[in-house]
DNA sequence: TTTTTTTGTGCAAAGGATTGCACAAATAAT
DNA sequence: ATTATTTGTGCAATCCTTTGCACAAAAAAA
């Protein structure tokens, strides 16, 4: 009716009845004491004045909003989109929203997210750290001030929260092994930056898997690079010319394994006769490539409802957590056409 | 301090200080009629207490939150991450949060989400509708409550509000006449569900290229279906099968070229020497098929951008604009090898 | 010295909704 | 008829910050 108008208030209908505030507000909640009449009647001009509550003033009773902040290097990744998925339907569940923020992978915007979350009143936060991440003060003050706080997929040991991680470990140990079982002996290790705790669990699992099998753990073939496609496909330029060449490629994610392919297609090289290759992440695209891409798949949904779910405990009235709990979501490694049998 | 408290608020200062609320509001804003002295001794409690000003008291007071809420389809459609990016960056130098929210093309969650973001009290909206929406009350109603609205990608012609798309007719008439130029005469076009505006603006500008270099323009060749790969698929054996193969096929997405291509290799033709395939949006995978796909490439950052530059038009005071502008942004096609020369 | 101006602070309302407490009217119990 | 209970509403404080107005003290001008 009124365009650019104010939204509607309570006031506007608590005048038109000729009620008090509070009767309206108890007539719009159910209140019992209030009569079928009066419920009647406010209910009726609320919705002919397309009333709608004005959650700004309930977040400030409240003293928080109803929404839960997410903050991720880059939503583009699909780890990342499906976990948000994965958040998103959790958290709606539950009643709250989420606010999505992208870090890419910087450690300045990751700060001034976070305060900017804080300042909003966010009933939590869930949050994967930025690769650039080395001082985590910012998190910390999360925990000072009592919000609630999840971390997920990238884990960060100092800080004492509930965490959700796959058991990249492991992951890296079966992946390591299928490559030898199939009879690769020099697996090269495309780890990423040397920084990021993810990788280097990985690397230990790839290291333990060739112990395991009695093989050489050969330095030369363990490249650190950032993590884009064309570094990864440097690195592997760089492996291909070292003295001993690697049958198999295990590398740090899809995108870093795409990058071995190009350049081991580019070497003249067939995959995966000459060279096998894993990556990690089972993205979409790996069924597009020839050949298919293997991958380890993530349980990224999963790692997202469960985020969500910790950080909804820490919500309880009751919760008092002396010991976070660290959730640790299995991998699949899903065969495909890289792989040699 | 004091862990699980309550945060800090002005209150806190004053009482410390002995002064009053309006005189530590003052101090923090650097009110000129506030003395040096008692700045200085305000900033260094406030310090100390790590005192953060609550947004959302703020926000009651302006009636609003210092965010922008951004509806799209899916964030993992590349567009939109780009899109998204764009907003981000915009909105951020103007210093406004985004809230994220996907629909998952369903209307039934695009009109919820847009009530919640309402109810959040949100500066404005960015939206790109779902494919599934036909009905347009939720939006109305956004204008009729005058909070500013931009509309992006996908069109609607029903709502007269600031647009930015891409110049869908033209970007299929020239990947059409590039089809005809390298020699295609049978060009099928995959286009989406037949209520999609901006499949069927395709739809037309594909005609028109068939018109002006007089070639027919075969019904048989032009097939809606859904958005996914499978679809595309399924869509493009049919094609196979019809009387007139064709010899190219023009795909309103990246996503449906990809489901095509691996249809006509899966019958046994080559692309292009067989079949030339053209698709939209640029995705990174493209250069990773084999052959490398063609693609209407589009400015999704820039969309993003030019978006909330619109927005941010509306929220200026004075704004008054009688007839809302309709950014029209130009495609680019990027040809690889999936084009015979 | 008296009047005017400047400087530094405080009071109180506003923004929208919730809720414990109080109070009157209606109903039930004695 | 009197007391006890139930039922329906309203008052006012609270959440946190901003800001127009008022007012006293200090400094400047007359």
């Amino acid at each position: 009716m009124n365009p650019k108008n104010n939204p509607p208030t309570m006031q506007e209908i608590a005048k038109r009845l000729g009620v008090s505030l509070s009767t309206v507000s108890r007539a719009l909640k159910n209140h019992p004491r209030i009569s079928e009449k009066t419920k009647q009647e406010v209910l009726k001009i609320a919705k002919e004045i397309e009333y709608e509550p004005n959650q700004l003033a309930l977040s400030l009773l409240n003293k928080r909003i109803n929404a839960i902040g997410v903050v991720v290097p880059q939503i583009k990744y699909h780890l990342y989109a499906s976990a948000i998925s994965g958040i998103e339907k959790a958290a709606n569940e539950a009643g709250f929203n989420i606010m999505i923020c992208q870090t890419n992978e910087l450690f300045e915007r990751e700060v001034s997210i976070v305060k900017e979350l804080i300042a909003s009143r966010v009933a939590g936060l869930i949050v994967s750290v930025a690769s650039e991440s080395r001082d985590f003060a910012h998190l910390e003050q999360v925990l000072r001030k009592g919000i609630p706080l999840v971390l997920f997929n990238r884990d960060c040991e100092q800080l004492k929260v509930p965490k959700v991680v796959i058991d990249n470990y492991t992951a890296a140990f079966q992946a390591t092994e299928k490559l030898i079982e199939s009879g690769c002996e020099n697996i090269a290790f495309l780890a990423g930056p040397p920084q990021v705790q993810i990788s280097n669990k990985r690397l230990t699992g790839y290291k333990s898997a060739l112990r395991k099998h009695h093989l050489q753990i050969d330095y030369d073939l363990i490249i650190h690079c950032e993590f884009s496609q064309e570094n990864a496909a440097n690195a592997t330029l760089k492996l291909l010319r070292s003295r001993q060449q690697p049958d198999a490629i295990l590398a740090f994610s899809d995108q870093m394994a795409i990058g071995a392919m190009l350049s081991v297609k580019e070497a003249g090289l067939k995959i995966p006769e000459d060279i096998s290759i894993i990556g990690f992440n089972n993205e979409p695209v790996d069924l597009l490539l020839e050949p298919k891409l293997s991958s380890v798949d993530q349980p990224g949904f999963e790692m997202g409802q469960i985020a969500t779910q910790l950080l909804l405990n820490q919500l309880e009235e009751n919760y008092e957590e002396l010991n976070p709990p660290k959730k640790v979501l299995a991998t699949k490694l899903v065969v495909r056409e890289s792989l040699r049998f």
